[in-house]
DNA sequence: GTGAAAGCGCTAACAC
DNA sequence: GTGTTAGCGCTTTCAC
């Protein structure tokens, strides 16, 4: 089998009747380079389709032009957003993006991360599952940003979710409700830990009483159970761990015919495509998705270029899209 | 700003008294090298935290370890399905998987496969808006499969429209229906191409009448437009280009107090997560996307190693999962 | 079974 | 402004 030919950097100099170094330049360099062996050099290289080698490339500059982006789920659909972002972004850099699927895995991820490390220039993990450790350990060898996960010295990009459970609550009490119960996702999910610290503290500065169930997957499946614990508990208000329990739990609702919102209030976490054409439509705490993987992948970015000490966190804001699923407390 | 410092093969080399093709064939041909130089090399990289440079291999071999994954829209949850078991696929045949997102831009796609194409063994271009010629071209350079696009000569894997469509038509069929409304898609899409062929051929065969509406956004936002048109013509059954479209469908015949399936029968195409959830749940033609984006990296990691004169096109089979969107016909 | 040396494609000194 | 030269980290002959 004939290897796929493509034509190199000499080859374009051959051609064009100069130095490799010139042909060089003329991509990297145009300031140094005359303008009319620039012309020439770029129209030959038009011509025989040259583009430069990327592996050539980083192997002189230690840099690779590449970034990967850690997950848990790809076909998860809060995380389409942050890949999208993040896409996004490393187009704009001029970066490509590698995609690994961690399959919620902290094993799957360390291998990942060890084995992509020397391939690109730096991470981006989303609700990584990493120990604190291991994560500082890997940062020493990337520059590696968090979405959703904070971690002491590395660079995160989170949701605010203090503001954005004070933002249920607040909708909750203005409705009537007196107590809310939390249906738990994962116990290791740093966002789940995050979601029910806020609505505590929220709905005590309120005055409410909030209950703490589950854990239940967080996923259609996880709602059969987690519905009939919040009927048996006489609930009117729930807040679901994300979008998909709280669908779940609403179809399960529907099937042993309570009334939603009428007789219990529901909300959910991510705002996901469906979230809005479910039935009822659902109130649902949206999070800036996009922006927290571009915002991520900048972050990265800027810490190939200079290696800060001391890397940001940046907060996003959530904001709470309030649909049918929640009504006034039923008496 | 010092380089992050990574263990070089010369370092385990220097490290392990060997020199550094020692450490190589201890990585790339263990059988040639004694058992117990292997072993001691190999531990001494492991503390080292060692791992080989993918781009400086890459610059030998030629080869990157690396394919690449083109879609549209990394947020369309249709892709979801596609990139997820093109991930997994990598993972096993040990590659590493780079994603693109055209954003349903054959210019953004043909850049991307330009650029990228130095850096990666190969690609999958799913639902490719490339003309056949400039795939033809491309594929001289790189390896190269297709999803849900067929082009002579290229290795493609498509869902069988002909027996889905067939699936569809003999279903509503059965329930009554004399005449079904096709609401297309994007002109250019292949994919919406078949699909209306297969109805038409279907609904012929079985002697039913079939009208092509179109083409409309296939998003929830197309389908007001869709509706209003399937109302004013006084359709019974309708079948969208895809899930997204039908469920926009459902949401405003639902306004309209149109009942679904009562009244109007509607079908889709892709069963994304949420057609399962909205309201009627909704009866539509299932595809196998991870399967045909494992199929489709397996193609090309196959053409990687032997480069094949003709590579193969693989047909996968489609499920109607019916719903309670489809309902007898009114009369 | 192992070491020495050449070279993959490119960039970055360093001459001229 | 442009050519020459020396590697980047690794694999791969070719000796030994």
């Amino acid at each position: 089998m004939p290897p796929r030919k493509r034509a190199t950097i000499t080859d374009v100099a051959a051609a064009a009747g100069v130095a490799a170094s010139t042909v060089s330049r003329a991509f990297t360099n145009p300031g140094r380079v005359n303008h009319q062996t620039r012309e020439h050099v770029l129209a030959v290289a038009e011509q025989l389709g040259y583009a430069p080698n990327p592996a050539a490339r980083a192997l002189e500059s230690g840099r690779t032009g590449t970034v990967a982006l850690l997950v848990p789920d790809i076909t998860n659909p809060y995380f389409a957003g942050v890949i999208k972002g993040a896409e996004r972004a490393a187009a704009r850099a001029g970066l490509t993006l590698v995609l690994g699927d961690t399959s919620e895995n902290p094993g799957a991820e360390a291998e990942l991360v060890r084995r992509l490390g020397p391939a690109v220039d730096g991470f981006v993990l989303s609700a990584s599952r990493l120990p604190d450790e291991e994560l500082r350990r890997a940062a020493e060898l990337n520059p590696i940003a968090l979405v959703n996960r904070a971690t002491p010295g590395l660079a995160c990009v989170v949701a605010d979710y203090d503001a954005g459970t004070r933002q249920i609550v607040d909708h909750l009490a203005s409705l009537g409700h007196e107590a809310l119960v939390f249906l738990g996702g994962p116990p290791e999910s740093w966002s789940g830990a995050r979601r029910w610290a806020g609505l505590r503290a929220a709905a005590e500065a309120r005055g409410m009483t909030a209950t703490r169930f589950g854990p239940y997957a967080p996923v259609l499946a996880g709602g059969p159970a987690a519905a009939d614990a919040v009927l048996a508990a006489g609930a009117t208000a729930v807040v679901a761990h994300n979008d998909m329990l709280a669908i779940g739990v609403m179809l399960r609702l529907a099937e042993r015919g309570v009334a939603v919102p009428g007789e219990v209030s529901v909300v959910g976490f991510d705002n996901i495509v469906g979230s809005d054409f479910c039935s009822p439509a659902l109130t649902t705490l949206a999070e800036r998705t996009e922006d927290a993987g571009a915002r991520a992948l900048e972050a990265v970015a800027a810490q190939v270029l200079t290696r800060s000490d001391d890397p940001p966190t940046r907060v996003l804001p959530t904001q709470l899209v309030v649909r049918r699923s929640t009504g006034p407390a039923d008496r």
